[in-house]
DNA sequence: TTCGAGATCGGA
DNA sequence: CCGATCTCGAAT
């Protein structure tokens, strides 16, 4: 994150040109951040980085009404419906005309934490936000949230606190694709217990 | 701790 | 027909 130096005690929200940037880059670079909306969020701890020449990309076959948001500018949330019954929120990354996104899939519970319950329907912290449509739910992002730009309330990006040590990031396969379209695109804090699923059982690849 | 089925619906 | 998933119950 070395173009975008973390803040001394207020937090100004990351600018929209953060994520004007390769989505390995962003995804990378988001570990440790604070996302936020509506009053709850919390620390992240994993993502997934999405590029349109990547056959798993929801823009790899063009653009559609669905994927409009990953084609257009940086920086806008792109919330997509799943399985019948699940949301999972990204951020559009990259030049506009480009599908190129990251997908949020875990972070610790901060702030906010009683809604977050109150939409998860339980308390346990491990289980809260660590997993993409664990997320949404918990933040109560859905479709009316997509297209929204990140760094305007009610969402924000912070940056990481200064002072506070660069978290330590390992690569690994993204889950949820299979076998061929594999590329060592998800990025986790290895420190941290709120994975989507444990560094155990997704074993570190090399980065390139 | 790990595995598999079912839920449920819009997109290709 | 199947997915960038989650939960629960059953097996290990």
């Amino acid at each position: 994150m070395s173009d975008f130096p973390s803040h001394p005690a207020s937090p100004e929200p990351l600018p929209q040109r953060f994520f004007a940037r390769s989505a390995l880059e962003v995804a990378r670079d988001l570990i440790g951040c604070t996302f936020l909306f509506g009053g709850a969020g919390g620390r992240i701890v994993e993502t997934e980085a999405y590029r349109q020449d990547d056959p798993c990309c929801h823009g790899f076959r063009g653009k559609t009404e669905r994927n409009a948001v990953l084609f257009g500018p940086p920086g806008h949330l792109y919330v997509y419906f799943t399985y019948g019954m699940h949301f999972c929120a990204n951020i559009a990354s990259e030049d506009e005309g480009v599908a190129a996104g990251v997908l949020l899939r875990a972070l610790e519970p901060e702030y906010g934490v009683e809604d977050m319950v109150a939409r998860r329907g339980m308390s346990e912290p491990r289980l809260l936000a660590s997993g993409p449509a664990r997320l949404a739910q918990a933040l109560g992002i859905g479709r009316t949230q997509n297209g929204l730009p990140v760094w305007e309330p009610p969402l924000a990006v912070l940056p990481r606190p200064a002072g506070a040590p660069a978290p330590e990031v390992a690569t690994t396969a993204r889950i949820g694709v299979r076998g061929n379209d594999q590329k060592p695109w998800r990025f986790v804090d290895t420190a941290s217990r709120h994975l989507s699923r444990p560094l155990s059982r997704t074993p570190i690849l090399p980065s390139g």
